[in-house]
Order: C-alpha cells, then structure tokens, then sequence
DNA sequence: TTAAATACTCAGGATTCCTTAGTATCTAGT
DNA sequence: ACTAGATACTAAGGAATCCTGAGTATTTAA
C-alpha cells in the first residue's frame, strides 16, 4: 500500500535544486549523521514518512514554506513556494488584493 | 513533547464551521463509526498525528486543498483556501498575479 | 433534571518509524 | 580499465506512535 503523498517528490526535487547528497541535506536538517544517509532516502523513495518537525526542518534548510512539502497539486505548489520568497510588506500586500477574488 | 502542528487548529476551525461533530467529520471522511470519535478527537487535542491518506479525506469533506492543513501561516493559509475554491481559469489569473509581485 | 449528544481520555494491540549495518551504484582520478 | 571514495539505496529489529475499544466527563435541549 503506497502512499501517493508529495513529501518524495518535493524533498529530492529541492535537494537536486540545491546540488546536495541526501546524506547532507539530513544533516543539515539535523539529523544524526549515520542515520542521515538512510532517512532521507526512505523518504524520498516514499519507504517512510517524516514527522512534522523533521519536515519543518528540511523546509527552513531549502527555503520554502511547510506545507510546500504537503502540496498535491504544482501549481498551488509553485504559488507556496513563490509566496515564501516575499517580503513580510509584500506578503501583506499580495494577502490584500486577493480579496478581490 | 507537544508537536506543534497545525493539523489540530485548521482541523477544528473548518469543522466548526460546517457545524457537525467530531463523529460525524470521522464518518464523512470514512474512519469506522466506533472510532471515529475518539480519532478526530485526538487529532483535535493534538494528541497524535493523522497520516495523509487521512488529512486527504479531511480535505475533501471540509473543501480545502491537502495542504492547508499543514499551512503554519495564516496568510498562507487563507491564499491555499481561497485557490483551492476558483474555477481553473481563475487558477491561472490568480498565478500570474503573484508572478508580479 | 434527565436523556442524549458531544467531547474527551486511557491502555494495549497494531502499525509505522528510526537505527544499524550493510550492499549496490555512480564518479573522478590514474 | 581499475580503484577509492562518495552517493544511493535496502533489510531487519528495537523504538516510537497510532488506532481500537471501552469507557468517563461535559454540554445541550426537552
């Protein structure tokens, strides 16, 4: 039973993004080194699922919101992404005119 | 060790405001009816962690995308609400919008 | 004030994850 | 082509977390 969740997809699509070992990027996201290289691939290969404080980490080392890693549909993905790249002004100012949808 | 994830807010904001109970957000999003309500309860109170197969069918009761679950900003939020209610050709507009900013 | 609905909790069996140890594959240098 | 080191990947079992079943509290409405 295989769970279709996006986590694989997004974590090795922002790894390779980044030109890091699967090895590093858990590292980086602060976990024990000799269990970092197997971790990350059990979710990338979707063997496992990460916590959501192991998610948030991963999401502050590749720069991109949370709940990135959660979504199902790119476009919605692309616009997360987008979003977490603005200013704090910028935020606001894009939450505003959105009302007019 | 309480996680802090966003499951439990969004989870009981939605619920409460399509007005039914925990047992009945349990049934709709197909957990049995003997445990659906401690589930959703435990879910609520953050006592444990819903795997995404379940926050899925969370979604499609409740009319949001997956991910706005696990969203940590409200801004964030309330933008993958807002995409997840318009027609595709808004979908695209929308995009764009935010390719501006 | 009582019954029914709703919210909530505990404990243990069921499930999933993390760690360890290792094999397979790729890459760069000679 | 060969080797060494880096990287990707996997199996298995102990550790951690969840789901189920059986309840107890609390709220609601008659």
């Amino acid at each position: 039973m295989t769970e279709r969740i996006p986590i694989k997809k997004r974590l090795k699509e922002l790894r390779t993004d980044e030109g890091i070992s699967q090895k590093k990027l858990g590292i980086l996201a602060g976990i024990d080194e000799f269990s970092a290289s197997a971790r990350v691939n059990q979710y990338e290969k979707g063997k496992h699922v990460p916590d959501f404080a192991t998610v948030k980490r991963f999401a502050k080392v590749l720069h991109v919101p949370t709940c990135y890693f959660y979504a199902e549909n790119d476009d919605l993905a692309k616009i997360i992404k987008i979003f977490g790249k603005l200013s704090s002004g910028d935020k606001i100012k894009f939450t505003k005119k959105l009302q007019s949808f």
